[in-house]
DNA sequence: AGTTCAAAACCTGTATGACAGCTTTTATTG
DNA sequence: CAATAAAAGCTGTCATACAGGTTTTGAACT
């Protein structure tokens, strides 16, 4: 007899996750709820311990679960970690480019402040203004003015309270990290980039008035001065 | 001494994930091209072949790189594999509902609609109205209604000639298989299931007329419809 | 020299057993 | 009943083995 029919023909690996994350979905678990051992859904499954394994491995590098040493597996919340990489392989490979992300983004972003003006709890609003001065304050130290601008973009992301657009944004903080540098010495002067900081500013008090419109007419702009400046400066 | 200082701490596994990808980056390798075998990395390493095999299910499960038995490990292409896993875990685990995965298609269509009708290859245009004719066609076959609707947005992606687009619409597929029925009984005759249908069409006519602005408003106005049919039928 | 084809070498998928080190449960003791 | 120590459970990593694919090698033949 050898194999009966298995669930499926993929592999005994595909099948383990199939049945784990079949597990998830029938038990109705959450964030933080715990999976059963290695060893428990290899009996189960009737694989050995090696199989269940790499099954773990695979939905924890999609960030489906949390591993830890000595502790069960557990379901994980929401997390951008995959989908960066993913992002990060895609330019890796030259299968995208950097103005793709930057389309992708102004799209997203441009709907993320309309949302984060009309449902952006006082929190919040108090945390993207931060932020946007935070990119004044720290004006001499580039560094941190991305940092800003990072954290910036992400919470109103947040504040969109979608989390998909939250995830999708925080998927490109990687790859922005890299290309954010470019943009910032490719203003023609200290006038210019004065000038992006400010216009933050004027997106994050739109967002803080909670107008919707002028919140994402200036995201809008922002990121159509954000294009020139790379193509200014060659990026493809 | 024990353990020397390694190059990161947290597990082999993500240093051996780290160095194939670092692998991939040096070597500018692309889609096809193949990796080094499970022993020699395992050799380079310093760690046992157990490691390597996990840091490879890793990246395979975000399709970062494709596995077959007997054959190396190659580098993949961009798909939406791993994020339809991400998304549909989301909905299980209930941190992401319907109507905000209604919400980021609509944005991100509505983008791919107005490109798509300035950069559709003819072979392009032509599968969009296929795809639009053919709803109607098989109108007596919801089943194949919903496969030509899929396939639809997912040919206007494509054709949006940017793939983050085309992985982001590709990985809500699974989840929209199990929705569309919703929204296909929800409507309350069958005049406003034709209508649907018709607004396919009108869509894809607009994108093979080359016209942005028509294409991006028939498509938000799709979607206001569609959102507005599962509403109605009560979606959380 | 070039082509064909079979053997050899290589490679991945899976299983088993072992042990270190961390975490949870259990049992004991005060 | 609370504190604590022992036991049991769990994950991370390693080594070894073998079945069954795939690629390379080499020999035989044209």
């Amino acid at each position: 007899m050898a194999t009966f029919p298995e669930v499926g023909n993929a592999g005994l690996v595909s099948n383990a996750i199939g049945a784990i994350t079949a597990h998830i979905r029938m038990n109705e678990l959450g964030p933080g709820d715990r999976l059963p051992s290695e060893a428990a859904l290899s009996k189960e499954l009737s694989v050995s311990r090696t199989v269940v394994r790499e099954a773990f491995r695979s939905l924890a590098a999609m960030r489906l679960i949390d591993l830890s040493v000595g502790k069960r597996a557990t379901v994980a919340q929401l997390d951008h970690g995959a989908m960066s990489l993913m992002i990060e392989h895609g330019i890796d490979t030259e299968q995208i480019n950097v103005q793709q992300i930057y389309d992708v983004r102004r799209t997203i972003e441009v709907r993320t402040a309309t949302l984060a003006a009309l449902r952006r709890s006082n929190d919040e609003a108090r945390a993207i203004l931060e932020h946007a001065e935070a990119m004044r304050t720290n004006f001499d130290a580039p560094e941190r003015v991305m940092e800003s601008d990072l954290a910036f973009h992400l919470e109103i992301a947040r504040a969109s309270k979608n989390p998909i657009f939250a995830m999708i944004v925080g998927a490109f903080q990687g790859v922005s990290r890299q290309t954010w540098p470019i943009g910032w010495r490719s203003r023609s002067s200290d006038n210019e980039r004065h000038a992006m900081n400010d216009l933050h500013v004027a997106i994050a008090e739109a967002i803080v008035a909670g107008d919707p419109q002028a919140s994402s007419q200036l995201m809008a702009q922002h990121f159509d001065e954000s294009v020139k400046a790379l193509l200014a400066a060659g990026v493809a």
